[in-house]
RNA sequence: GUCCCCAUCGUCUAGAGGCCUAGGACACCUCCCUUUCACGGAGGCGACCGGGGUUCGAAUCCCCGUGGGGACGCCA
């Protein structure tokens, strides 16, 4: 734990221009453990500077799939367009200061200078650096850039990285106002975690060269530098970076495929961070043991076996209830509008617990509870046919009338009725199995005969075998 | 091309100089359980990128190489 009297400030600051990435959502995650470890404060800030590629469906979009990640923020949502005015002000400072100047350069001439530095072996430096331009040349067009260090050792002490250590030279006077008067993101970053008191930044690897860029901008303007914690970013499972190729890239998506939320932190938290071996953890548990110290320095990859094995382990450990609402979900999302019936609630409160362990994903659950949900009439499959011998339909018979005097339809005691039966009629389960297990299944994967009766009840257990039998 | 980062089983990782003949999880293979498919149980396969140092001793520290990744915008 830190110390109390600096409260630790965390931020996650997306720019909408898409959906909520996995790769985003770990980076959220990791701020979200961190602020809940040291009691500080976890807050959202969107970065729609770039107002062109900005989209309110994008920043809906990104909230959904916080929402369902079950990570808010503790404060309001900072846009970061709307802080205009602030970034604009630290610009003014800077060029009082000194730290910042016009640049009157053409973006070809830009272009041009920036190869030609380049081939010298430094940044791109603009000719206007150290020219005082005339009241008449500020009417012209131009972009107010940074005054960096020429030629300087900096070392960016990162939380994860350790010390990394650049040089001036190879870093360029960015620009920090737009010919057009808005400031970019790189001072806006500066302006407003400075503003929005943020003491840790957690964010992409991505993001480690513009921390040596910003620590200056820091340090021009006078404020404390954060500390920094640059996380290795997420590979698909080939190793190269995440794509669409890979498929599923949107936290959506991964709803939409059944997995349960807790499944995600629990599996995206592990996913570059470790507390030894423990594989499964609670929130709670993820959130005591959470340190930046523990998060590694290798980019990983996702890894679907093992994101579904997490998730079978919670959607075991889910509440009946719960579980009940979200396979109800994902039955309606497949087109079943019926399962919705009381009656067919029923059905699936007592069949989930029976088939619950079978399945890694909740669309798996809704494929293993089919079978329990067919109307009768329903044909038999063509293997299930070819068992129905004359002496096999004489047994369901008998089995028919056995079961409709049977009283106990617990799981237990169905499989004591169905042992009575087999020793009655001096045959193995091999004799009656499968041909009963196509009758009650309809072809659908099942589980055993046993929790079959239970999760269709005895009239519907005597209403299919009925329907076989006699048909 | 320049700058920066990274490097343990197929994958996620444990490991902070001797506890390592390198541990766990997922995946895979075998067997057991079994009416199917799973679950579960018992085993198994499987890694310190290469080369130099430092040290009595290196997966752990240093250097070089190689291989991955990231960044080089009036995008964020």
């Amino acid at each position: 734990m830190t110390n109390k009297t600096t409260q630790v400030v965390t931020r996650f600051a997306p720019s909408p221009t898409g959906y909520l990435h996995i790769g985003g959502a770990r980076t959220a995650l990791f701020n979200w453990l961190y602020a809940r470890h040291t009691g500080g404060k976890f807050l959202i800030r969107i970065e729609d500077t770039d107002r062109e590629r900005s989209t309110p469906a994008a920043v809906d979009a990104i909230f959904e799939g916080l929402d369902w990640l079950g990570l808010k923020g503790d404060g309001d949502v900072v846009f970061q367009h709307s802080r205009e005015q602030a970034h604009k002000d630290a610009v003014a400072e800077l060029v009082a200061k000194g730290r910042a100047y016009a640049c009157f350069m053409t973006v070809e001439e830009t272009d041009a200078a920036r190869e030609e530095a380049r081939a010298a072996g430094h940044a791109l430096r603009s000719p206007w650096r150290d020219r005082t331009p005339t009241t008449e040349q500020l009417q012209q067009p131009h972009v107010i850039r940074f005054k960096g260090p020429l030629d300087e050792p900096l070392v960016i002490d990162d939380a994860v990285q350790g010390e990394v250590r650049f040089n001036t030279k190879d870093l360029d006077d960015l620009v920090l106002l737009r010919s057009d008067g808005t400031p970019t993101y790189n001072l806006a970053v500066v302006v407003d975690d400075h503003d929005m008191g943020i003491t840790h930044i957690i964010r992409g690897d991505d993001h480690l060269n513009n921390a040596a860029r910003q620590s200056l901008i820091y340090m021009a303007l006078g404020w404390d530098v954060p500390k920094f914690a640059h996380i290795p970013l997420i590979h698909g499972p080939d190793g190269a970076k995440l794509s669409k190729r890979h498929g599923a890239q949107a936290v959506g998506d991964y709803a939409e495929m059944g997995y349960l939320p807790e499944a995600m932190r629990n599996y995206l938290a592990r996913l570059g961070w470790s507390h030894g071996d423990d594989e499964i953890f609670s929130d709670e548990q993820a959130i005591a043991w959470f340190e930046i110290a523990d998060i590694n320095r290798a980019p990983s990859r996702l890894d679907f076996a093992k994101l579904g094995s997490v998730n079978a382990h919670w959607i075991r450990a889910c509440d009946p209830d719960r579980l009940l609402g979200l396979v109800t979900d994902a039955l309606r999302h497949r087109g079943q509008a019926h399962v919705g019936a009381d009656a067919t609630q029923d059905v699936l409160r007592r069949t989930l617990p029976l088939v619950k362990e079978r399945a890694q994903t909740l669309v798996q659950l809704a494929d293993l509870v089919q079978f329990a949900l067919i109307e009768r009439p329903f044909g038999l499959d063509e293997k299930t046919l070819a068992l129905m011998t004359e002496e096999t339909v004489g047994r369901l018979k008998r089995l028919h009338e056995q079961l409709a005097a049977w009283s106990d339809w617990s799981t237990e005691g169905t499989d004591v009725a169905l042992k009575k039966f087999l020793e009655n009629e001096g045959v193995g389960m091999g004799k009656v199995g499968p041909v009963l297990r196509g009758i009650l299944s309809g072809g659908h994967p099942a589980p055993d005969i046993s929790k079959i009766f239970a999760s269709l009840g005895q009239a519907e257990t005597l209403a299919r075998l009925d329907t076989a039998v006699f048909l």
